[in-house]
Order: C-alpha cells, then structure tokens, then sequence
RNA sequence: GGUGGGUUACUCAAGUGGCCAACGAGGGCGGAUUGUAAAUCCGCUGACUACGUCUUCGAAGGUUCGAAUCCUUCACCCACCA
C-alpha cells in the first residue's frame, strides 16, 4: 500500500529532494492518520490554466489521495516583484480586484482536479505585508549575493547584459519565507522552481522551523510546438477552459515524440501500460495516431466528459478526415456588397484586409468549399461560409 | 557621479545620407505531401479597395531636395571606474 502510493508519488517526476521525509510521512499517515501539508505557489497574474499547470496540480492531488492537504498558496504579495525566471521585467501591477478575480476563476479551474475538502487558499500578503523593512533585512541576510548569482536565471542574465533589478533577489527569499511561516512539510513546483524550492529549506533551517520541507519537482511540460514550454504568452499552450474539440484537435497536432511526453506527465494511464503502448507502436501493432486519438480523448474527458469527449472526436474526423465543414462556427451578418477581404478581416479571420489579399493569392481561401482567386470579390445577397486555411471558419449572412 | 558602448519589425540581427517597407536567420502563416505528426519542397510575413499612397528603425526637435543613417535634448539598458 505504502509502496504503492510512493510510485505514485514518484511517477513523471523530475527530481526529488530528501525522498525520505516523504516516506516518513506516508508512513505515519498509513499507520496513525495523522496528515501533512504540501505547499505549491500560484502566481494571480495569469488567471488561465493551462495543462502544464495540470502537472502539478494532478500531482498535489496524488498527496491528496495519501494523507496530504494542499497549501494553496497565492502570491499576491510576490507577484509585485515577478519570479525572474519571467522573461518581462516589468510587470504590470496588479489591483486588488484583478487579483480577486483572477483568483476565482483560478480556484474553479484547479478544482476540476483538486479535492477542495482537501485544500487550505493561503494568501502571502498576510505575512508577507507584516514582515516590514526590518523583516525583510533579517531575512536577506541569509543569502550572499554569490549565491544569489549562482542561480541559473540570473548568471544567463547576468551573462547576456540583460538586466537584473534587486527586488528580484528577493524573490526566492521571499517564496522560501512563506514555507517558514506555512511550516510546510513538503513543496512542489517546476524544475524552474529549484533554487526557490531549496530556499525554502534553507530558511527553515535558519528561522528554527524544526523540520525541513522536503522538495519535489515536476518537470516542465513543452508546449505544442515540443520546445519551449508551455506558456499562454508564446502561444503554445492548451487551456482548460478551451472548448472540447480544440483540446482534441490541438492534443493531436503534437509531435509523435512529445506524445509520450505527455502521456507520462498527463495520463492517468500507469506507467507499465505507457510502456506496452510504446512498445506496440514501435513494432506497429498500433498506429500512432490511435495512441494520440486516445490521448487526446482522455484528456479532454478529464476537463468535460466522455460524451463530449467523443463528439469532439467525430466532429474532428468530420472536418479534417472527411473535409466537411464544422457543425459550428462564429456567424456574422454583414452588408451587401461587402468587399471579401474586409469581410474577412470583420469576421476574425484575417487581421488586415493586406494579409487576407495574400492569402487569397495563396489559395488559402475558399468560399462554401470553393477555392477563390479574385481579391476584388464583393459578396452579394446570401449566406456563405468562409475559410482560411485548413482551421478557420466563419459563416457570414449577407443582406 | 565620471567614461565608453548600445536601443532596428514577433525574436535575434544587418544596415552609418538616396538603390530602404529596410539583408539574413529563427518563429509564424499559407500551399504541396501526410496521420491537422515528423521530415521535405515552395510561397508569404507594416497598413491602406493598392501598379499608387501612408506610417514605421527608443522619444522629441533640427540640418538636408532627401534621414534608420548626421546634429541636439531626453528616456532606458550594458560595461568599467567611484
């Protein structure tokens, strides 16, 4: 049973710091019930989730199942200062409102996975505030500015003259801080979370917490394009909240190799079963787009249910297999003898009537399936369905 | 505070008076091929009812027939010195 749970625990992981603390506290919580706490920080500036936050949180939902509540915990205050591993050095600030809601619609998002019987939403600014100048210069004193540089984002920086702002330094001082003051047993975060994830030992060690937190790390999911990762800025991204046939259509799209990515860091397939599907693929038992349609298909029923799930999946075969038009699709009336780039353009597929005269010299656009050559088009009575490319449909209602 | 270097399109990066809407690479988009995969090949990649016009090379002024390029001021970044 506990053996059972730690390989849980341990699946997908990328590195584990002090993997014993862990088994300690499965143990205790096997033998007597007794719970422990899991910290992971959010960041209240992107109020979407993405499946690379589904990583972490999928893992913190695995310690749900064996004794662990979650630490919840919102940067509010630290989001001021933005983690260096941001690109952007300047943040936008953030008002009381956006936080709030940006925390709602956060929190709703997290719960399609989370037990929220079993998590605590903690708010740094509650300590953070009250820690005062002199706080923060007690807490600076345990970190040297060598240290400090050692970190990887910052001696890149350094390296490529871009520019570090002090506040930033105190970044990871500030994360580490909230797991003394949370006394928290164990945290978890991206690889990119190293350095803050160790800084929270560290303080705990030097404020005299008594225990330090053990560390685990996730790796970090890559993106669709299967390089960078997966982030809302770069574009590269699946989010929760998208509807079903784009979580389908866009998990299919990913490369063969990055599949099997995320089926270990996404499926709930265990991993003896990953490995039988890889293996089948590799000898051709199995076509490997089936693997990704079955990917693709359980994970969409994660965030809505099978039976969306699967009609994501027809529609999908039904447009791009069989080339039919969608079932549905933005519709947008417009005047008679509207000129067909502007119609594009008004209808969201194009962003300027100039790309769409390109396009339409690229054969990218059709008209009710028909491809069209002549830019100076105007669109007379009637309905017509648009399209750009392989992916983008309109309808328009002309009269 | 001093000295020097820098700021060009989504990103990196050429361009030091007209041939510049601006080389090249990456990315993106589109076409062919395909499994909306990868790889490959080709095209496009400021805006505008468009063989022309307009706006753009950190910002604002100026010199000039003509400025991304020269001058002045300002802002920001980097390095060294303090």
């Amino acid at each position: 049973m506990i053996q059972e749970a730690l390989e849980e625990i341990v699946r997908g992981t990328a590195e584990i710091i002090d993997i014993e603390r862990i088994e300690k506290l499965v143990t205790k919580y096997y033998e007597d019930g007794t719970t422990y706490t899991v910290k992971a920080g959010f960041d209240p500036t992107a109020p979407d989730l993405h499946l690379g936050h589904t990583v972490l949180l999928q893992k913190l939902a695995t310690f749900q199942k064996f004794g662990g509540r979650v630490q919840f915990l919102i940067g509010d205050f630290t989001a001021m200062i933005g983690d260096p591993t941001g690109k952007s050095a300047t943040r936008k600030v953030l008002t009381k409102e956006d936080i709030v809601k940006n925390i709602t619609s956060y929190t709703q998002q997290a719960f399609k996975i989370l037990d929220e019987s079993k998590t605590d939403i903690v708010y740094n600014n509650e300590w953070l505030e009250k820690l005062g100048a002199a706080g923060m210069l007690q807490l600076a004193s345990n970190l040297t500015v060598a240290r400090m540089l050692e970190r990887d984002d910052f001696s890149k920086r350094y390296a490529s003259n871009t520019p570090i702002a002090v506040s930033e330094f105190m970044y990871p001082l500030l994360q580490g801080y909230d797991s003394v003051h949370l006394k928290s047993d164990i945290e978890i975060g991206g690889t990119d979370q190293k350095f803050n994830l160790l800084m929270g030992r560290q303080l705990q060690k030097a404020y005299e917490v008594k225990k330090q937190q053990a560390v685990l790390m996730m790796p970090i999911l890559e993106g669709l394009d299967g390089v960078q990762k997966m982030s809302k800025s770069l574009g590269n991204y699946i989010g929760v909240t998208e509807a079903p046939k784009d979580i389908y259509g866009k998990v299919l799209s990913i490369s063969d190799a990055l599949m099997w990515r995320y089926y270990e860091l996404l499926s709930g397939k265990s991993l003896s079963e990953i490995a039988q599907l890889k293996e089948d693929v590799a000898s051709r038992t199995v076509h490997p787009k089936t693997a990704k349609e079955n990917l693709a298909l359980e994970i969409t029923t994660r965030f809505y249910n099978e039976e969306l799930a699967t009609l994501a999946k027809e529609e999908f075969n039904s447009v791009f297999k069989a080339k039919n038009i969608p079932t549905q699709m933005a519709e947008f009336e417009m005047s008679e003898g509207i000129w067909i780039c502007q119609a594009l353009v008004d209808a969201g597929l194009e962003p300027s009537t100039s790309q769409a005269r390109r396009d339409i010299k690229q054969n990218a656009v059709r008209i009710d399936q028909e491809k069209i050559s002549d830019e100076k088009l105007n669109l007379s009575l009637g309905e017509y369905i648009l399209q750009v490319g392989k992916k983008r449909f309109a309808k328009v209602k002309v009269k």
